[in-house]
DNA sequence: AAAAACATACCGACCGGTCGGTATTTATCT
DNA sequence: AGATAAATACCGACCGGTCGGTATGTTTTT
């Protein structure tokens, strides 16, 4: 890599940070190119030159933070332990999450509320959470196969799963300051398991 | 009421209505004045005889849609009912909340994407959150007494019901076709119930 | 010198809000 | 009851300003 090209993607990313610090700040439409550019410390020539349009920089960013998220999250189940117990392991993470990603949440609402009008926003807005659905049916299967979780439609129960996941995040988002999330998701996933476990009789 | 009156309220509300649906479809910030005034078949100087403000018309369109929301959940409790019948009935009716807000979601969603900006609309938006906390809280905490709930933090109980509505919400506003979201909150509602009972041991 | 990486000046479109004017209804007076 | 004044409801041209995007020039690397 020469010397221009690695000014050239610190420029990039330059760029891309500070959109994401406006966006997140002022919302996509109250965010003006001129207004990450100075942000970025560079001119709109500078960005037009990395980003043919202030909407793919958006998409950029999406992508960005969308990969980073399902690294984490699939990466944090052990083998070896039962599926309850790697579920409550998983309800302790929320917490980091929360921590991690905090002043990127109003950019989360922002792709929501994108994606309802722009489809190329809902695919890979949408697309996720379908992900995460099959990850926790998987999860739910194998459950059920090693006894640990009562027999029942797994599909349906992943969602469920992951509608308590998304209300956490939702709340978290919009009154980070309202409960200790971690806690509640903690709580959450115990009483999901405790429904769907085999009773012993 | 004068005739002058009437009329003059006719138009204060089909400039309500053409608003909330430039908001629902456009988004707050791409919907223009001239936009909603075309859409009502009204001029501008109607609209701003009516509205001081496009931020004004957009708080009225959030107190109305909050108001009408809260009053058709709180009164959708039965008194004789045990508390678990209460909460298995009030999921059933999620189906029918969907259908009849289906339109009207990527205005929620807009109005929470606002809410980060504006700790105006923060206030009314998160308010009934809390709100409904209070009101599961009180639910949860009448299930223990008459022995139905197992013992524990109702605060913390009731918010994982919320979140669970919340997500149930959000997938539901995101991907209405990705499942039959009643069935969902029902099978929900039924596994935290499970958890949430007493065992007979 | 050719090309990549920027900078700067600028354009046309659009948007929120204003303002002077008009038409219709309502109140007041004779 | 008829005339007149006042108030209400509404119209639509217009303005200051912003914004996304472009065209062109300048510097730096290869």
């Amino acid at each position: 890599m020469t010397i221009q090209q690695q000014r050239a993607e610190e420029t990039r990313s330059r760029i891309l940070q500070a959109a994401e610090e406006c966006f997140a700040q002022d919302g996509y439409d109250k965010t003006s190119v001129a207004a990450i550019c100075q942000c970025a410390g560079v001119s709109k020539g500078a960005f037009y030159h990395h980003f043919t349009t202030k909407h793919e920089i958006f998409m950029a960013l999406l992508n960005r933070w969308l990969g980073g998220l399902d690294e984490q999250l699939i990466s944090s189940q052990s083998i070896q332990a039962t599926i309850p117990e790697t579920l409550r392991e998983m309800a302790g993470l929320v917490g980091g999450v929360f921590q991690a990603a905090e002043n990127r949440f109003p950019l989360f609402l922002e792709f929501w509320s994108q994606s309802v009008r722009d489809p190329e926003v809902w695919d890979i807005t949408v697309a996720p959470m379908q992900h995460y659905r099959d990850f926790f049916t998987g999860m739910i299967e194998r459950g059920i196969e090693e006894g640990s979780i009562e027999p029942g439609d797994p599909q349906t129960t992943a969602r469920v799963v992951v509608s308590l996941v998304m209300g956490l995040l939702v709340q978290g988002m919009l009154d980070p300051q309202g409960a200790d999330w971690e806690q509640v998701a903690r709580e959450g996933i115990r009483v999901l398991l405790e429904g769907m476990q085999q009773k012993k009789q």
